[in-house]
DNA sequence: CCGTATCCCACGAGATACTG
DNA sequence: CAGTATCTCGTGGGATACGG
């Protein structure tokens, strides 16, 4: 393992453990989705979601699709590399399942 | 899923997106080492590495093993709950590498 | 050797209000 | 609808020094 690997292994475990990524993941895992229906799918502050998204963007994770329409629609959705990540999440999951 | 396994997971991803928590587990999971041993493989201040592996101990992931000698020596461990997630960091850097 | 104490700064995140 | 602005607070984490 590199370093070039050891700081994206970081850098990933830190936006994993930002306050609800794991939410956001979980529901665009499920297909695209607009921020109002992010907002209500992970509970977060409209501020809190915007920041995570914006991060998930940078990070290479998360595709924003702006349509010119009145009202204004956006919509989220995954890359390829946060799609990836899915069998990751799946084993957190069955990890946690397993110690009540 | 239930709540209880929801709050399960985002403590131990908070946990795991701390600063080195994924270096220790990373050196712990060669086996038991002393606390300086810790601090040189994974570069952590005393004060960061102290509260991770309390913050790990409180989660049950750290064992505390103290030696009643001169100078006092003290092992750290992994849990078999903590060696349980030796598939999910492998997974991490399997995503990892394939994205250069 | 194995940590703790202290000081400090940066920033993550909640709440509320407001705008293109 | 889809965010941004502002304010505030708590706390994570770096550096350095000290204690059992």
């Amino acid at each position: 393992m590199n370093a070039k690997t050891y700081a994206s292994i970081e850098a990933a475990l830190d936006l994993l453990g930002r306050q609800g990524s794991y939410r956001v993941l979980r529901a665009l895992l499920e297909g695209p989705l607009r921020f109002g229906e992010l907002q209500s799918a992970t509970g977060l502050l409209p501020r809190t979601l915007s920041l995570r998204l914006k991060e998930m963007n940078d990070a290479g994770w998360v595709e924003r699709q702006q349509f010119a329409e009145v009202p204004p629609r956006v919509e989220y959705r995954l890359t390829r590399t946060a799609k990836a990540l899915e069998p990751l999440l799946r084993a957190v999951e069955a990890w946690a399942d397993n110690r009540g």
